[in-house]
DNA sequence: TACATGTATTTTGTATACATGCTTGAAGTA
DNA sequence: TACTTCAAGCATGTATACAAAATACATGTA
């Protein structure tokens, strides 16, 4: 079943909280629905044992909710969780934005400006998907770039948690339109290395983000 | 990391993390020491199970550190580690704070008053414990009173990783000062509501506590 | 018919047994 | 003496069995 001769160092647990992840990521586990453990362990071809040590790790992420005795569910985020993680999320990603203009390295802002130009290049296909990935590395980077190991690992859950909300949210053409201008303005900014400019930048787009996804949850 | 909803801890892994989550704030299990197995089982008399699966939360926590095959260890934090945590936090709690002085209650600001008034009250007593203990609980209140779900949890998390270290680093009396002197400020703009001031002041004080604390690593 | 109560079935929670992979230390060789 | 190799013991990882709780269902009564 799982044929990965990849990683094999890792273990089960590992391996399986990934995979449920991505599932949840993605939607096949949908948000508020019980998560059927019999039938997931069979699928994925583990014990129960490593699947509940994933369960829970998923449930410190803010993935998945366990209540006692009554299962695990996908956790179903409200309007008001949305909302305050952008909001929290902005404020991580404004500080990401002024300290890599302080910590990085020439090479290293090189080569996001460079992921920054494929990412038009798609929004110029209007190719939606392979954007809506780059978009995703983008933000990533940028927060690795802040050196800064604390800031990223919570960037990246925030992120996890937002993933399918906006990528939802992302369909409509408009709201795209006003990434892409965002995003411009934030290049900007980097290269310049204007720190303030770009945190600014980047907090106001993921406030703005909130208009393009709040009606899609 | 912590669900935000948790009604009934009564689940034995649930007991299982906050008592070890303990036991790794208070010290007893040394940071950068192997945690036996074993040994902790037998003195929380539960099976290997449920203790797992706290760990595996516990280390979703970043509390500690789980190696494949290789036993888990108390997270020792470096000195990189509580730079970059106190970065985050400062970030975090200057949000709250602005938020705080648009969204709290007149009553909930006089609740933190008060508060602080009782810490003053054990400074000048040189009372360290009672007083170390409010200043949790009013850095915690004031992130409730950003109304911001994500944010409490995610201040409650960094928190929950600096707690020991903040405790040793607290030791020296005159950082104690500088520390009183940064309440009081913040108490000052809070209730005059003035947001961006508490904002400020809130990153600030985080900052120094970087003073306070590095040389206790 | 509607409701309550008791029983059966399913699902979750915990313990334990088994498998696998590290670690350690002793023996042998250079 | 120092280094390598290999085996034994032990800690960790996984699977399964058992216990407890919750849900669903059916039967009986008002």
């Amino acid at each position: 079943m799982v044929s990965s001769i990849a990683i094999t160092n890792r273990s089960l647990h590992d391996q399986v909280a990934n995979r449920v992840r991505d599932l949840i990521i993605d939607g096949t586990l949908e948000p508020g629905s019980r998560i059927d453990e019999a039938h997931l362990i069979e699928n994925l071809g583990v014990s129960r044992t490593p699947f509940r040590e994933a369960l829970r790790t998923l449930a410190a992420e803010g993935l998945v909710i366990v209540r006692p005795s009554k299962g695990s569910i996908v956790r179903k985020l409200t309007p008001e969780d949305v909302f305050s993680m952008l909001e929290v999320l902005g404020q991580l990603e404004r500080l990401a934005g002024e300290l890599a203009c302080v910590r990085a390295r020439d090479e290293e802002i090189e080569v996001l400006v460079e992921l920054h130009e494929r990412m038009m290049n798609f929004y110029g296909k209007r190719d939606r998907m392979p954007y809506y990935k780059l978009n995703q590395e983008f933000h990533s980077r940028l927060a690795e770039l802040s050196k800064n190991e604390t800031l990223k690992e919570m960037q990246s859950n925030i992120q996890a948690r937002l993933k399918r909300i906006r990528y939802i949210g992302s369909q409509n053409l408009d709201s795209w339109e006003g990434a892409v201008a965002d995003h411009e303005e934030m290049v900007l900014a980097l290269k310049g290395r204007d720190g303030e400019r770009l945190g600014e930048a980047m907090a106001s787009h993921l406030l703005k983000t909130w208009d393009r996804v709040k009606d899609s949850i």
